[in-house]
DNA sequence: TTGTAATTAATACATATGTATGTTAACATT
DNA sequence: AATGTTAACATACATATGTATTAATTACAA
């Protein structure tokens, strides 16, 4: 596989935008990747821009931006999948990783929209967890089982991917075929549950067959 | 009053990094403000730098960042004043817009931290409504009165200022002498309160001691 | 007025930075 | 072997962009 490369620059352009608040230049790349020529990182960036990770302002020093896909964490609607495979068929769209617009996202274009046959390589392929920011995504709540803890129906919680959770915490799990839920972690002496925030609905008790994928960090709810 | 000029090169980069994502140039500031020398820019930029509203990294291409003062929205622990005239000496700290780091703000220096004496004009003063992106600010809810809501104690609303909302929005007001609440208002034919979502609690009448602040659009909430 | 500081202007300069072009090596395809 | 494609390298070049310096203008106080 190629585009190691354009892994590479992808991410330390992010790393870069992240500590100086504004796109490193060719040469800047150039060094901190460990390439020996600028005509190097001019093949790649013109690479990334064609596949839609980054745009390149043309003739403008430091001018380039990354894109939403690049940016964003993924809104996930349903997390049928298992957990490092997470469903970005299911993509709703992106949110800026700084919550830039946390509005309900309109319905993207599926992921699987080919670029294929050009000639550009790699990494123009769909969507990776490696690529956002923390590997963090946002699932859109249904329902109410939460509503005690203040999780409301349609609801955007952001979830930091992880196998095991402490008691208390607030995690997205899934249950056997079932698409994923959001839950409370309850850890007793012999007991471990996922507890709704709803006097409607039962614990539900951890077994085999439920996988916990993460834990949530934030709640964010927008009013029209 | 002078600091006309500084105001506008500063509302100038935070539109430009809006649309652009990366830092104008200094020409492009002189262009875009109507200036006819960019040695102004430079007297400016040095200025607003001094004041810390910007940093200007030497020698770098659009090397200009915002500082959090310049581009966060304040949050803000008590409303005790008017309207248009929030409680900025109780600032808490800086969110950024973006919402990058919405986590409890660390209290920070009070805002009379002068830096007089020196040689810079203007703006060198306390933060201003009319510096953060659309006037918003965030507000952190104390008490549980919107529970039913899904807002509860500890979380951050954020608010769009404004003077008057529809019936059913969730408002920030202002009652007497007493600190800002946030309530749903309930605009019925001879009737307008504001609403608590908490039967523990009673509705307000909305009289001529009551003003309304602004109207909170997102709210946020952060699992340690 | 007179003087001093704040602001704007004009201009020359150094260099940071993107662009264009050609070469080479590795590797797959025919 | 011949051919083409990918990836990396080398280098020369144009210009975009910050810097330095000095002067002209305006504002304002004594």
């Amino acid at each position: 596989m190629a585009g190691n490369a354009q892994e590479k620059i992808l991410s330390f352009i992010r790393e870069y935008l992240d500590k100086h608040q504004t796109p490193p230049t060719l040469r800047e790349i150039q060094e901190h990747c460990g390439f020996s020529a600028i005509g190097t990182i001019q093949y790649h960036l013109k690479n990334l821009a064609h596949g839609g990770f980054i745009e390149v302002k043309p003739r403008l020093s430091r001018g380039i931006t990354l894109t939403n896909r690049t940016t964003g964490i993924p809104i996930i609607g349903t997390v049928p999948a298992g957990p490092a495979q997470l469903a970005f068929e299911q993509v709703e769209g992106y949110i800026s990783a700084l919550h830039e617009e946390m509005k309900p996202a309109p319905r993207t274009a599926s992921a699987g929209s080919p670029r294929s046959s050009s000639s550009t390589t790699s990494l123009a392929t769909p969507p990776n967890p490696a690529f956002d920011p923390r590997g963090l995504f946002a699932l859109r709540v249904k329902g109410d089982s939460m509503i005690d803890a203040g999780i409301l129906d349609g609801d955007l919680v952001i979830v930091r991917p992880q196998s095991s959770a402490k008691n208390g915490d607030i995690v997205v799990a899934r249950l056997a075929q079932e698409e994923a839920t959001v839950k409370r972690l309850v850890r007793k002496p012999g007991v471990i549950h996922l507890a709704p925030e709803n006097p409607k609905y039962r614990p539900i008790p951890v077994d085999e067959n439920t996988e916990i994928i993460g834990k949530v960090i934030r709640v964010v709810r927008h009013y029209s």
